[in-house]
DNA sequence: GATAAAGTTTACGTAAACGTAAAGTAAATT
DNA sequence: AATTTACTTTACGTTTACGTAAACTTTATC
């Protein structure tokens, strides 16, 4: 099996995924990240580099991060769990599948929306370079604009 | 057309979409939505309503409110928009686009992991079983369980 | 050995999205 | 007339997720 040894520096993670050390540290601080330590510095496993990229991905679906870590927190569980906490996790994961369900329509409705959205800026675009057509012809048939009563 | 002409009370949007007034209030405040008043009670039109609907969504799908404002705003600048806003919008729109894109992905992703998450669960819950399983059969090789070294 | 570079802790500040309480108005009901 | 019910404004409080600054260490470099 592929047991990544590697370990990354605070910046370097923080480079990798574009977010600030000050997040880094306040996900540790939170219980999301466990770096080891050499003296004061910590030092990241690719398991913390693991949970990074999940912990941004769930911000980018709206989780928290306290549903973040709860949903780490009974994945480490279910390596010792009893059977409580293993069913418990089931239903969680339901939980959350019924959530994707509803972020997947969410998802499809916004397309529909934003398809009928541009068709209506495209509309109304089409519409200004008509005017801006007429107008030129107009200009033509009386020159240097002389406007009437 | 369907020019629907009915009315909404707050309470009734509250209910409706189970948020609190306070809430709804807020979003007023914050320009998302724009009841008339009968002296100072609000009255919200069918169009506030669709509003809202949009706002929970947006948050849904990770919106800030700042975000569907300018949404709303830019929509309602198709109207009358000039064909730098109309530009503009169609590129946010691109912008849109792509973030929907991205979270598509990220449900993917995560939904593979819940599928893994899942099968995980089970295995450690069916060896949960057979150690069950293979004590009652011990209990009866040895019955009331005497110990022994 | 001074200085820069990368790390640290401590701690106060901030924006977003409301919660919550206080005090008042307005209409409907008993 | 008194009370209930629904609504209002004003305003301070709270949580989340960091930003930002100050004051240190530790390690690498000139």
């Amino acid at each position: 099996m592929a047991e990544e040894k590697r370990t990354y520096s605070i910046s370097e993670l923080a480079k990798e995924f574009d977010v600030t050390t000050r997040s880094v540290r306040f996900y540790e601080d939170q219980g999301l990240l466990k770096p080891s330590r050499r003296g004061q510095t910590r030092i990241f496993s690719s398991k913390d580099r693991v949970r990074l990229k999940l912990i941004l991905r769930g911000k980018r679906m709206g989780f928290s991060l306290a549903e973040t870590k709860e949903l780490f927190d009974l994945w480490d569980e279910t390596l010792t769990g009893n059977e409580k906490q293993l069913l418990k996790m089931l239903t969680i994961l339901d939980n959350k599948r019924a959530q994707l369900e509803q972020q997947k329509n969410d998802i499809a409705q916004a397309e529909m929306e934003m398809d009928t959205a541009e068709a209506r800026c495209r509309e109304a675009l089409a519409d200004l370079q008509k005017r801006k057509r007429q107008q030129k012809g107009a200009e033509r048939e009386a020159p240097a604009s002389a406007e009437q009563k």
